[in-house]
DNA sequence: GGATATGTTCTACGGCATAGAACAAATAAG
DNA sequence: CTTATTTGTTCTATGCCGTAGAACATATCC
């Protein structure tokens, strides 16, 4: 391909920093990914495509003051750049066409 | 991940196996994926993950009678196995759930 | 300052993405 | 029948990505 695509991974990160908004760092990131796809995601799972995005310019990213209620390092928090907003609208674009009049799948009641 | 996901483009070859029904074979789904996604895609970016489908179970193969029109080798037609069904549902659910609440966007009259 | 909690960095290994040349096989032409 | 042409698949190499989890860093609390 001469237009190379994101990987899937890098997809899913990039979405779950949209939705954190002001709170998007590793493990608010890690969780939330967790939760819409209901699988475990090891922590270099994460890491790796952030790092990788970042060097991309789709992300960027920046150390939070240390303000936490019990300890604990501090935040390296996470945000779309232009370029990461660009890539998601293509990325929903293309996703469109292709899942495009997929079949209704009526639950339970397979009737 | 404990339980892998199937990559970006191994997910596409599927989309457009199942859309082709009776008439999935390399040059027919290279054409589609192409219409459908915009970019260009090597013989390679296609053949390699059929076959990786198909080691996992996702696709069949069989080859066609020879009947074409004009000459040529016969064709190796593709299709879904219930796996590979099973796979495409769960993926159009984890779609759903990641893409939820995506902003509509606004095409041209940016207003 | 030692324990505990919160978060990030490091890095290694196998597997996948991608390209395109080589090969195969069917029919048509001479 | 043998050569050219068309249609389609196989082969395989290289670099990059996916994934895991141990190691490391840095806060606060006692």
């Amino acid at each position: 391909m001469t237009d190379k695509y994101i990987s899937r991974p890098e997809e899913i990160v990039l979405l779950a920093v949209r939705k954190l908004k002001d709170n998007a760092y590793g493990i608010t990131i890690r969780t939330l990914i967790q939760e819409m796809t209901g699988k475990y995601w090891s922590i270099g799972a994460v890491y790796v495509p952030l790092e990788r995005l970042e060097k991309k310019g789709l992300l960027s990213s920046f150390n939070s003051d240390p303000s936490p209620e019990r300890g604990g390092r501090r935040k390296r928090l996470f945000k779309l750049t232009p370029a990461g907003i660009k890539e998601l609208d293509e990325l929903y674009r293309i996703n469109s066409v292709l899942w495009k009049d997929y079949p209704i799948l009526i639950p339970e009641e397979n009737k």
